[in-house]
DNA sequence: TGATATGTTATCTT
DNA sequence: CAAGATAACATATC
């Protein structure tokens, strides 16, 4: 579930809460969601908390970073003290009134006793300690190639122009490929497609050479699907599983307009919203205005 | 009960 | 070899 805007929400809280603290304790409860020597890092100051596309780094002292993946359903959850928080029942298994919970792989203590909980149910995700001799490039943090941020200075027309220009593939598969955009997932580039009404299941290359006009607005349209989804602090659907790091729900499902609404009417037009498979993943548009 | 689920990647096929 | 498609990861839900 967790996309860019969920990540970013991820990321503001960790910034807001642990800059300054310091590890003291580092315990693993699955090790296969758990790589490199813990040991690297109680005593370190975190620093910087980081993100690229959907990925997050938490920088401590003299390079060493503590490195997350959520996945689809990783949570980071950050509490004062473990056990039970007053008040709170769990609605949802992806609720976490009790923390440890059958679903923490991963728990970070600070020195002044307040925890950091990467809790995964379906255990896709992963929590990495690295060590470098200066500061290391997202590539080289991560070990894989990243696609230009889609707020950055890089995600240019030109620049989109070219990689959907490109390839045959659906235009939807080639947005949520992190090596070309970073950070766009399922529900995003359902968003941003149906902001340009483009018909996700369209081959890239052909939109770009009968449809130029279409792809302009493709380039506004995901910043704008992607901003909305960090101004609402994510997306949790109904049995979603993305918290922030309070526990907390995102906003962002109360404002899709064809994400997750198959059967409801399109928001633009009096067509009906559909549900299809595009590259193997459920793809919502509206097949009367998006062409 | 079998299909499906928001991400990534290894492996298979064309 | 390249591009694209598919399976696999682990668990819950309908």
């Amino acid at each position: 579930m967790p996309e860019l805007p969920e990540v970013e929400t991820v990321r503001r809280g960790l910034e807001k809460n642990i800059i300054g603290k310091k590890i003291s304790k580092v315990k693993i409860y699955r090790k296969k969601n758990f790589e490199g020597n813990k040991k690297d890092i109680i005593n370190k100051k975190v620093e910087k908390v980081l993100r690229y596309g959907k990925y997050l780094a938490i920088e401590l002292e003299e390079f060493h970073f503590l490195l997350v993946h959520l996945k689809m359903t990783g949570q980071l959850l950050y509490r004062e003290e473990k056990g039970i928080k007053k008040d709170e029942e769990n609605e949802s298994v992806y609720d976490s009134a009790k923390l440890p919970n059958k679903y923490t792989r991963v728990e970070i203590q600070f020195h002044d006793d307040t925890f950091l909980f990467f809790n995964d149910l379906r255990a896709f995700g992963w929590v990495k300690v690295k060590k470098f001799n200066k500061e290391p490039l997202p590539e080289k943090l991560f070990d894989r190639e990243f696609g230009p941020e889609p707020f950055s200075k890089d995600f240019t027309f030109k620049y989109l122009k070219k990689i959907l220009g490109n390839t045959r593939r659906a235009i939807k598969t080639v947005i949520m490929d992190q090596k070309d955009i970073a950070g766009v997932g399922n529900i995003y580039a359902a968003e941003a497609l149906f902001c340009a009404r483009i018909d996700p299941r369209r081959p890239a290359n052909k939109v770009v050479k009968e449809d130029p006009k279409k792809v302009k607005q493709l380039l506004p349209c995901i910043k704008k699907a992607l901003k909305k989804g960090i101004k609402y602090s994510g997306s949790t659907a109904e049995n979603g599983s993305f918290r922030d790091i309070d526990g907390e729900r995102g906003e962002m499902q109360n404002h899709l307009k064809v994400y997750g609404r198959e059967g409801e009417e399109c928001p633009a037009c009096d067509g009906e919203i559909k549900k299809i498979k595009v590259g193997g993943r459920g793809t919502y548009f509206c097949p009367k205005c998006q062409n």
